[in-house]
Formats: C-alpha cells, sequence, structure tokens
DNA sequence: CAGTGAGCGAGCTTCCGCTTGACTT
C-alpha cells in the first residue's frame, strides 16, 4: 500500500500525476463534488443559521468508498483539488466524508500540469483554507433557495415543472429582450455609392466608396447624373503602416464561439469533442476561463515556432485574464505536445484539434505588418466636387501570426474591398467604367446563437466554464427557448446604375431576416420573463450575480460572516416569494387581437395548460369558446388577426374515404390528415389549407404501405411478438416495448428464431433497466 | 404523438457547479 494517496479532480489528470511521482505516492480522482446538498427541506435548515444538510449522491458512493478505504491505509492525504472556491470546498468536503485525521493532510494546489508544478506544491503544504469554503457554502445555498423558493411561484403562478434560477432566468431575459428589439426595429434605409474605376496604367480594375450616403433616391439620383460627364482624378494617395495582433489562447469560452463560428458546432458538441480530446491526452483542460500558459508550453511553442516557421515569427507572450469573474485554477486550453500539428481521428476530433492547435501556435507568434493605403479620388464636376470617392486596401508586409490563424467575427461583414489596390499617382487621371448607388438598410441587433449568448454570459460575469453549456442546454429543455432556422422574407430595394453616361433605376428584391440555429424565445419563456421581471426584478438584474460575487469575495477573505450574508439576502427575498403566492395573479399573457369579421365576436390569444392558443368567444353564456392552438413558430406576442382567422379554418373535413370521412388539422408535429383512428401526416410539399380529397388519397396509401414493409416477422409462438424494419434497422417489439437487436443479426433478420428473440429481449431488457435504476438516482 | 383549454386536487416538478459515465427507440 503506498504511503501517499493524493487526491485531484478528474481521472485524466490523475494518470498524469501519477507518472511525475514516485511509487509511494497512489494518484485517485474523486470526480468533482462528493457531496451536494440534500433535497428534502431544500437541503438547509434556514432557522438554524442556514445550516447546510449535506449527502453523498448515490452515483459517488462507490467512488467516496474507495477513498475512504484508501485513506485510511494511507500516511498522509494531499487533497489537491483546484485551487479556486469550488475546489477548496471539494478538498473540505473530502476532509470531512473522508474523516480525515488533520495531523496526515495536506492541501496542495497547482496550475499546470508539469512536473516541477507537482513537486513544487508537493514542497509548499497548506491547510484549508475555511473562509474561502464558507464562501462556496454561501453561493451554493444562494443558488438553492433561489431555485427552490422561485420555481414553486412558477408552479402555482404559470405552469408546473417550470423552473428559474440565477443564471437561466437571466439568460432567458438576454434573449426575450433581444427578440422583442427585433421585432420593435424600424429599418432605414440609404444609398450606398460605389464604383468601379479603371486605371488604363496598369489595366487594372478597382472598387471606391462615397463615404456619404444619400437619404433619398432622388438626392442619389442627382448625383449619378452630376457624375455623368465628370472626369476622375487621382487626389492624393495616403500609405500608412497598420499591424494586427493574434487573439489570447482558448479559454472554454472563446473555444466555444470560435468552434461555433468557424466549424458551426453546437457548445454542446464543442465541450464533447473537447472532452474526448482532453481524455486522448491530446490538450490540457478544457474547463477553463484562464487564458495563461506555463513556462513549459511558452518554450514547446516558441520552439515549434522556429522550427517550423522561423526565428522572426516567434514571439514569446504572457496574457492576462480580463473576466473579473475569472478564478484562474488552470491554463488556458492548448495542446499538451505543440510539435504534434495534428491529429488522427474522426472529421471533428481533428478539426477542433486543429483550431486549439493553431490559435495557441497563433498567440505566441509576431505581429502582422500591413500598408493599409487609401485613394481619393476628386469628382471633376460643378455640382459634385465637394465630394469624393475612397478606394482602401490592405497588403500584408510580413504575415507573423496570420500565416496560422485568425479570428472569426460575429458580425456578417458586407462584401469587404480591402484587396489590392494599383500603384496610382496624384493627378492620374482615372475612367469611370460605372456608379452605383444601391439602397441599404439598417440592420436591428442580431439574434443570439448558443456562443455568442455564453459571450454575453461570461461578460457579465454569470455562469461558470463547466455550466455554460448545461444552461443553454436548461432553458432550452425547459421549453424557454427553441434554437431554430427561420425562413427570411422578400423585401424590395432599388438600384441606380450609372453607365455609358446613362442612369437607369430599377427594383430588386433580396431575402431578409432569414436566420440559422439561432435562440429564440417561446411564449412560456416570454411570460415566465416578464413574470419574474415584475415581482423579482432584483434577481433578475443583470447584475445581480456581480453583486453577490462581491460579497463572495468579502467571504472568502474573512471580512464577512457567510451566515450574515445569506440572512440580509434571505428575510427581504423570502417576503417578496410569500407576497407574490399570495397577491399575484394567474399568468395567461391574454390578449385581444380584434372581432370576427363575420360574427363580431372577439377573439383572444393566451397561455393554456397544453400551450399558447386563440380563442373566439362563444356567442352566449350557455356555448363553449371555439379554440385552435398556436402553431409552431407563431407566437403570442405577434400573432395578426388574419394568422389567427387562419387557424380556424382547421379542422377541414374533405370528403370520404372507404366510407368514413377524412379530416386535415394541424397538431403538434404538424399538419395531418386523420382517417378513423389512424393519422397520417401531411408532406410538406402540400399545403393542408388546400389539399384535397384525392392527394389525402395518396398520402393514406403511401403510409399503409410503408407500414405493410415494416413488418419483417410474426412469431407463431406468440403473435404479440414482431420483428419491425426502423429508422436504425430491426427492432423487436411487443406490445408497447421495444428491444434491441444486435447489430450481427440486422441482415437476416428475418431468419431470427423465438428463441433468441426471447434471449435479445432479455439482454436488452436488463441494459434499459440499468439505465433507468441509474438514471433514477 | 396529433382532439384539449372547466378546477376533482394525489404527488411530482426545481437550483448551480464540480466531474465523467454508459447509454444509444
Amino acid at each position: 500500500m503506498a504511503k501517499n494517496l493524493v487526491i485531484v479532480e478528474s481521472p485524466a489528470k490523475a494518470k498524469t500525476i501519477e507518472g511525475f511521482l514516485g511509487s509511494d505516492f497512489t494518484v485517485k480522482s474523486c470526480y468533482g463534488h462528493i457531496r451536494d446538498l440534500a433535497k428534502e427541506h431544500n437541503g438547509v435548515d434556514i432557522e438554524n443559521g442556514f445550516k447546510p444538510i449535506y449527502q453523498v449522491p448515490d452515483d459517488k458512493k462507490q467512488v467516496v468508498a474507495e477513498l475512504k478505504k484508501l485513506a485510511k491505509a494511507a500516511e498522509v492525504v494531499w487533497l489537491a483539488s483546484d485551487e479556486d472556491r469550488e475546489g477548496e470546498a471539494i478538498s473540505w468536503h473530502l476532509a470531512e466524508v473522508l474523516k480525515l485525521d488533520h495531523s496526515k493532510t495536506k492541501r496542495i494546489v497547482f496550475h499546470e500540469i508539469t512536473k516541477p508544478a507537482i513537486l513544487k506544491a508537493i514542497e509548499n503544504p497548506r491547510i484549508i483554507n475555511q473562509d474561502l469554503v464558507n464562501a462556496q457554502q454561501a453561493r451554493r445555498i444562494l443558488d438553492r433557495i433561489v431555485g427552490f423558493e422561485l420555481s414553486p411561484v412558477l408552479w402555482k403562478k404559470v405552469k408546473p415543472s417550470l423552473s428559474a434560477g440565477r443564471v437561466q432566468s437571466v439568460a432567458v431575459r438576454l434573449i426575450v429582450e433581444r427578440e422583442r428589439e427585433i421585432t420593435d426595429f424600424n429599418a432605414d434605409s440609404a444609398f450606398r455609392v460605389i464604383a468601379i474605376f479603371h486605371d488604363t496604367k496598369e489595366n487594372k480594375h478597382f472598387r471606391a466608396e462615397l463615404p456619404k450616403r444619400f437619404k433619398t433616391e432622388g438626392e442619389a439620383k442627382a448625383f449619378l447624373e452630376a457624375c455623368t460627364a465628370a472626369d476622375f482624378t487621382v487626389d492624393r494617395v495616403e500609405t500608412k503602416p497598420g499591424k494586427r495582433t493574434p487573439a489570447a489562447p482558448f479559454t472554454t469560452s472563446t473555444l466555444q464561439q470560435e468552434a461555433s463560428r468557424k466549424l458551426g458546432f453546437s457548445v454542446a458538441q464543442t465541450m464533447a469533442v473537447a472532452q474526448k480530446l482532453y481524455e486522448a491526452g491530446h490538450i490540457t483542460y478544457m474547463r477553463t476561463d484562464s487564458v495563461n500558459l506555463s513556462e513549459l508550453a511558452l518554450n514547446a511553442a516558441k520552439d515549434e515556432i522556429e522550427k517550423a516557421y522561423g526565428k522572426e515569427f516567434s514571439k514569446t507572450r504572457k496574457y492576462n485574464t480580463k473576466t473579473a469573474s475569472a478564478q484562474e485554477a488552470h491554463e488556458a486550453i492548448r495542446p499538451t505536445y505543440f510539435d504534434k500539428h495534428s491529429i488522427a481521428g474522426d472529421g471533428s476530433d481533428k478539426r477542433l484539434y486543429d483550431l486549439i492547435w493553431k490559435r495557441s501556435i497563433a498567440s505566441q507568434m509576431s505581429d502582422a505588418a500591413l500598408e493599409k493605403t487609401v485613394i481619393h479620388i476628386a469628382i471633376g464636376s460643378s455640382t459634385a466636387s465637394e465630394k469624393e470617392f475612397l478606394a482602401s486596401g490592405e497588403v500584408i508586409k510580413f504575415e507573423g501570426f496570420l500565416k496560422v490563424y485568425l479570428e472569426g467575427t460575429d458580425e456578417e461583414n458586407e462584401d469587404a474591398d480591402d484587396g489590392l489596390l494599383p500603384d496610382v499617382k496624384a493627378g492620374d487621371l482615372l475612367q469611370m467604367e460605372r456608379i452605383t448607388a444601391t439602397e441599404k438598410f439598417t440592420r436591428a441587433a442580431p439574434r443570439y446563437t448558443e456562443a455568442s449568448l455564453v459571450k454575453k454570459l461570461e461578460e457579465l460575469g454569470i455562469g461558470r466554464p463547466s455550466t455554460y453549456a448545461p444552461t443553454i442546454s436548461t432553458i432550452q429543455k425547459r421549453g424557454y427557448v427553441v434554437k431554430e432556422d427561420r425562413v427570411g422574407r422578400e423585401r424590395n430595394y432599388q438600384e441606380l446604375i450609372l453607365q455609358n453616361a446613362k442612369v437607369e433605376t430599377s427594383t430588386l428584391t433580396e431575402n431578409t431576416g432569414a436566420e440559422k440555429s439561432k435562440l429564440f424565445p417561446t411564449d412560456i419563456g416570454s411570460l415566465v420573463n416578464d413574470f419574474l421581471v415584475e415581482h423579482f426584478d432584483g434577481i433578475m438584474d443583470y447584475s445581480f450575480t456581480a453583486n453577490v460575487e462581491k460579497e463572495f469575495d468579502e467571504i472568502a477573505e474573512g471580512l464577512k460572516s457567510w451566515t450574515d450574508m445569506l440572512t440580509k439576502f434571505y428575510g427581504p427575498f423570502h417576503k417578496t416569494v410569500d407576497k407574490t403566492i399570495d397577491e399575484a395573479d394567474r399568468v395567461t399573457g391574454e390578449r385581444e387581437l380584434g372581432t370576427h369579421p363575420v360574427s363580431g365576436l372577439p377573439i383572444t390569444v393566451r397561455m393554456g395548460r397544453y400551450g399558447p392558443f386563440a380563442q373566439i368567444a362563444p356567442p352566449s353564456e350557455e356555448e363553449k369558446p371555439t379554440y385552435a392552438s398556436l402553431r409552431a413558430g407563431q407566437s403570442m406576442e405577434t400573432l395578426t388577426l388574419e394568422e389567427a382567422l387562419d387557424l380556424f379554418k382547421m379542422p377541414r373535413m374533405i370528403g370520404d374515404f372507404e366510407g368514413t370521412e377524412m379530416k386535415v388539422a394541424i397538431g403538434r408535429f404538424g399538419p395531418y390528415v386523420q382517417h378513423q383512428k389512424a393519422f397520417y401526416s401531411i408532406p410538406k410539399e402540400d399545403d393542408p389549407y388546400q389539399i384535397n380529397q384525392e392527394r389525402a388519397i395518396e398520402v393514406i396509401l403511401a403510409k399503409r404501405k410503408a407500414d405493410a414493409e415494416k413488418l419483417i416477422k410474426v412469431f407463431d409462438e406468440d403473435t404479440d411478438l414482431q420483428v419491425l424494419n426502423g429508422r436504425w434497422g430491426p427492432y423487436l417489439k411487443k406490445g408497447k416495448d421495444n428491444f434491441k437487436i444486435p447489430k450481427a443479426r440486422h441482415e437476416d433478420a428475418i431468419k431470427i428464431t423465438y428463441e433468441e428473440a426471447v434471449d435479445f429481449m432479455e439482454k436488452s431488457a436488463a441494459a434499459l433497466k440499468g439505465r433507468r435504476g441509474k438514471a433514477k438516482k
């Protein structure tokens, strides 16, 4: 038995560190927190000074048992969890749960996983910092109280199973408010003027822009007409040097943003792939808010850059973390070995690794040197001479880090014109080929993507590297937010072209407002948000987290008592909770859209138990109202009377088939035909408002044919047991339950015997049971 | 899976932050 037990948080880290230490050391992982607040009584005894009630969750019992055994046998236990608030608490929980003897327990910390750093840490042990632990307990308990007192208010006032919390509710607020900004936005337009010039000396075409945009078509036209007879000369050429500097190496948040922009990954996908790379030893830890690189990494990067690109490309840079909330327990995300330019593996592994390698290497490379050139072009005309065209270009004099990597941007930039310009001089006469004045519209703020929301949350200091991806997933799972594509709509714009001394005007169309993988608030998301903002503005304030973080810092420094902090928070908060439960109305979001054009009855929208719906008021008190659910993509806030009237056109009866009626309606999963008891989805290319009897019969017959082909086999021994063909190949079905068939038997599924089928069912049922047992916790 | 939308009122839902697991109807 080893004399020393070292406990770290991550098993991959444990493996690496064990290699650095001698055989006297066993290194084990505790897999993060080993204790959490109990569910009972919200896990906090509020009357007794916010005394936390901790318990070891089921899935951690085994880890704890093993560590207990090893700790007992060891002479010294080294608690080596991360050096931040959460890490300190993990060490404390370990000491408590493993009942470690103070005399044989040592707390050590290190910021990088290198041999010298670990050895140095071992030489400088300390004791657990109880103030830091208390700051974590305050954080944990505050989050529990906020979440577990706020959520039940929503169950009572809005809908069951909803949730609210310090982080998720603010994330939803950002999306709701952005959507309203976009709805309220009125696009303004102006005419942008671009000229194409021809330089006869070099026989080269280039573009130049008029810095001023014209408000009206009339002004644009007048300008073009003034240019008809004008000549254009180079007034002056300005050249000035410029430079570009590489971006800092990746943190969790910047990795998520860049993988989203350049690789189209969701934040969850980025984290899953990064985890794989980390476990395979290719990259350093992927949940970090630090841009710091170890001395070892700086040197390795320098060596690699000098070897691969030359000395002049290397520049050692140290980056400082600007984010206020950063806790710097780790390094930035970087390749473990810089000499590994690429890795083997499937597409996404390789692509993410490439991105990380390039970004890290580029961060240690020299600036790119540029030369920026602006050509001022004078307009020789009596009426337009006060204006000038500008042609700008950028030439790279020294590539520097651009040889490897350029950071992406969130803005969709309009046709950039930074090309190479001809070598012209003041006084040169230019030939004007064409001048175009195009109507351009201003744009509303962009909708959030998953990654740009993470960026915003990080700026506000809300959430942590380990929670960005889960938070994004939670607000979607609760139905507050959806990630969707939206088709745009067509919009007309004017374009004026001056060519061959003639100005021609045409009306063109462009598509605007199309979105891909953007976050949209749902009606329930907006309603919950408005309710929380109205009653709990303190919690919903964008600076709430930043403010409580300040207090947690004071607790960590020993300047404040954690129970005092919680007492001061809880009093007014709990009072508001009680008051809201007593006084607030149920939330329905009811809104009147207008009246029915025939009957004159009022039409309203509101939130019901099954989602948002429109209703036509009943003509008399004895009668029931007419209802219709809103369709996917429609929102209570923006639904028009016309759209609501369309909803009431369903269901349509479209004639008989086999002696019974067919009904067309739109359900939760889109339009369908109902015939007898069966439902048949209407394909996308058909319009449910137009579909006729003949076409509906086709749809029904097609589905029946597919269903018939679905059945591979029925067993004589048990006619309830079938082999069916599904999306992922053959599977077994008995009653309402489905069972897996091993891949090896997919080819000849028709030959499966009854005995084999029973065997497959047992195996597949056992796997299912195991999973369910775990999921329950 | 797909229609519903009142009030019979059991028992349930829920937070944030630290880690990976063992699954793929």
